[in-house]
Parts: C-alpha cells; structure tokens; sequence
DNA sequence: TTTTTAATTTAGCCCAATCTAAAAATAACT
DNA sequence: AGTTATTTTTAGATTGGGCTAAATTAAAAA
C-alpha cells in the first residue's frame, strides 16, 4: 500500500497520541500535534480509514489498525536510525538531527533502511534515548523512569529525554546534561516540585517540575 | 527561494538536456524526460521563469538562468554524493543507487551535504564516473572519451557511463565491465560500427554502436 | 433535563501538479 | 507561397492536501 508522506506523518502523529494518552486520538489533538486545523484532520481520517489504516468512526476518535500500527513503527524505525547516523556518522549534536531525520524518514526503500541498520550495528537507542523498534518492529525495553519519581540522594544516570524540541536540547547542553551523564539529586522542592540536582561536584543546578518529567533516568 | 521536489526535478532536467544537445530544451523534450504531457510542461515552465530560474519564452523554448543553473548544479551534487554513500558504505551496487538517490537528493540541508561530502573525504566521482560538484559547484574535468572514439589495438580504462538505467548497468555486469576495468580493442567492425574488445584475456566480447557511445574511456 | 460549551464534521473554496482536448504558433513540404 | 504536419499553449477538469465558516453532534453545566 502506497502511502504519502503526509499520510505517513499523520500515522505517526495517531501513533505518538496514543502512546502518551494510552487511548484513541481525538481529531483536535491531532489537529494541533500536525499543526493544522481540524477539518483537515478530519478529511485526511477518512482517507486513511480508506486505506485500512486506521479505525474512525464519526465524533469518536481514532486508532491504528494492524497495518497502520506497522506502518507508524517502521516510520519511527526509520526516522531514529537516521538520528543515529546523523549523530554518529556526520557529528551532528543531538539537537540538529530531529528535523533532518523528518525528512529522511519518508525515503521508501526497506533495503535502504536495513543496509543503514547493519552498518549502523543494529543500535538499540536514538541520540536522545528512544528506542528503535528492529525489523520486525520490536522495541527493546529498559529500566527507566522519569526523574519526577527519583528520591533526594539517589544518584541517576540520564538515559532519555521525552522531548526533542531544538531549544529544549540546547538549554540541557548549558546545564552539561547529555545521556549518560550521571548526577545526584540532593532535594526535591514540594511547592513547586521543582529539584536540585548536582551534576559536576562542583555547581548545584535547579531542574523545573516539567523539565524532571521529560527527562528519563535510572538509579545507579 | 524555496522549490518543491518536482520543481528541482524540472530544473534538473533542463540542466541535462541543455548538457547534451548543447542549446536551449523545448517543451516537448522536457516532457519526455520527465515523463509529463507537453501542456504540464508549459505550466511548469512558467512557473519557474516566474521565480527567476529560467528564462522562457513562448514557443521558444528555455535555458537556466544563473540561480536556476546553481540550483541544477547543487541538486546534481546531492544526487551524486548519496550515490557515493549508498555505494562505498552501504554497499550498493551501482545499478541499485540511482533509484534511492532520486529520492535523497530533495533533503533539504546545506549543513547536510557538506557534512556527507567531508564523511566520504571529498569524493570526485560518483559510482557510475560522474563528476561531483564541490560545494562552490565546480566540477573535476578530466581526460576521457566516448569509446566509439578508440580505436583498435587501444587498451583502455572504462571512467563511466553516460546511462545509469538499472537494466543496462545490470548487462555491463555480465560482461565484467565496471568502473576501473581494462580491456583491448580488437576490432572495430565498420558496417555496423560495433567493436570486439577483450576484458579478462579469455574471452572476446561484441559491443553495439549505442554501447560504445555510453561508455566513457581513457587510453591506458 | 434543558441549555451552554466544546469538539467534530460538512460545505465550499484554494493551490500545486497533473491530465485531455482543442486552439494557436512554428516548422516542413510541395 | 500555401498547405500540411508538428510543437506548443490554452482551456477546463481532477486529485491531494490544505483553508475558513457554518452546521452538527457530543459533553458539561445549570
């Protein structure tokens, strides 16, 4: 089934709400995470629905069918080895390759996408943490939880980040965090649940309550 | 200024057309290379000549302007650029890289193809010997002529091809010709302008007159 | 339960890129 | 030069992907 590339990005979107939400899609929440309004959503639904890619029915939302879902996985599979080869190949820094791979991740050729894959060495992570589903769509799992459900005096190692706005990147690379940086969390801040955390031994930084849910973590 | 995929793909075309029959392309040439009607050609044109890319005008026929010609130029360079990398480091044959790089020459990344250029260490030439412009657009000349020029008793080097079509480039493997291969003219068959030459000193192989045109040689 | 608000869909329009059929301009022949 | 053939352009339609404004349905509040 031939998809084009905006019909490939709203799958994606479908995908992601999903994943977040944990339930059905709603036309204006995909309406705003495509940036367009919601009668094109709506119009762009039926198409899909056409195509047997997802499930609509009128005022109710929509999920991925079986081949919309596989659809969605290997789009993300494509879009995250492409991140790596920015990353790892052509030293782009973590912030530079989202909107690149965006572009790159509509390039349909499978063999393209495993031939990647194998000189890449099959990773298992992108550049910000997130995992890329391997050629049958499998995603490898890992202990990890948001920085908001660590403790004061766990020390933690910075495996993910939730978010991969440019900005957001940059203003994590003046505070010196990156994956696999490590830090202890020496108080967390009930009025605003805000935390501090100490990075270097040497200067005591103040993460917001938001940014802490965005960043994902494990106790070492 | 901005360009769709399908414009860049006109401009392209312009670019080759005007490379071989050495003037200005008319309407229906363009539609041929392309694989349009006549009249979407006409629409195109005048689009392009409204974004100062070409000068056109009616009945006519069309050349690049000096924007339109470095647009051509840098599209030619990501073309050629991917075709090296899908090559040399995924492993490509060379009859397989066209079709993907058609694809991959529409990202749109400054930073991107000079990146790729300086990962593959500046490379002159792509997979099928085509020049590669640098980053100012300047190609590398370099000695070679049509084989139909050689004569026999000539050993000679084949530099490239002047047809990347998958089928053919598949027929040049069978005969063991490939980039940098050697071989001997031994006879040169007037009637039918067709040649004998001797690749791997076991067998003798027959070359029509539209193959020896293809292929681009220098005399060893 | 009725009313108000919010979400969603329909209706009708636009632009890019294509098409076919018909008209107009140029080129080729006799 | 005049007629024919070819090339190119115009006219009008179509499809994908978008829009706004208005209508409809569902959800929330009174």
């Amino acid at each position: 089934m031939h998809l084009s590339n905006t019909e490939e990005n709203y799958l994606k979107a479908i995908y992601k709400i999903a994943e977040r939400k944990n339930k059905s899609a709603s036309t204006n929440t995909i309406a705003k995470y495509i940036g367009t309004a919601p009668a094109s959503v709506t119009d762009m639904l039926k198409r899909l629905a056409g195509k047997q890619m997802i499930n609509y029915e009128r005022y109710k939302g929509v999920t991925l069918t079986t081949i919309g879902g596989r659809e969605a996985t290997q789009l993300i599979r494509r879009h995250r080895l492409w991140e790596v080869f920015l990353a790892s190949r052509l030293r782009f820094s973590w912030e530079a390759v989202h909107d690149i791979a965006e572009e790159l991740e509509h390039i349909k050729s499978e063999e393209l996408v495993n031939r990647l894959d194998a000189y890449l060495d099959y990773p298992k992570f992108d550049p910000h943490g997130d995992p890329i589903p391997n050629a049958q769509g499998k995603f490898t799992l890992r202990n990890q939880m948001s920085l908001s459900a660590a403790l004061p005096g766990n020390k933690v190692v910075l495996l993910g980040v939730r978010e991969h706005e440019t900005s957001f990147l940059e203003y994590l690379n003046e505070l010196n965090l990156g994956l696999g940086t490590e830090f202890t969390i020496k108080a967390f801040n009930n009025f605003d649940k805000s935390m501090n955390i100490l990075v270097d031994h040497n200067k005591e930084t103040l993460l917001s309550e938001k940014v802490c849910q965005i960043l994902l973590v494990k106790k070492i």
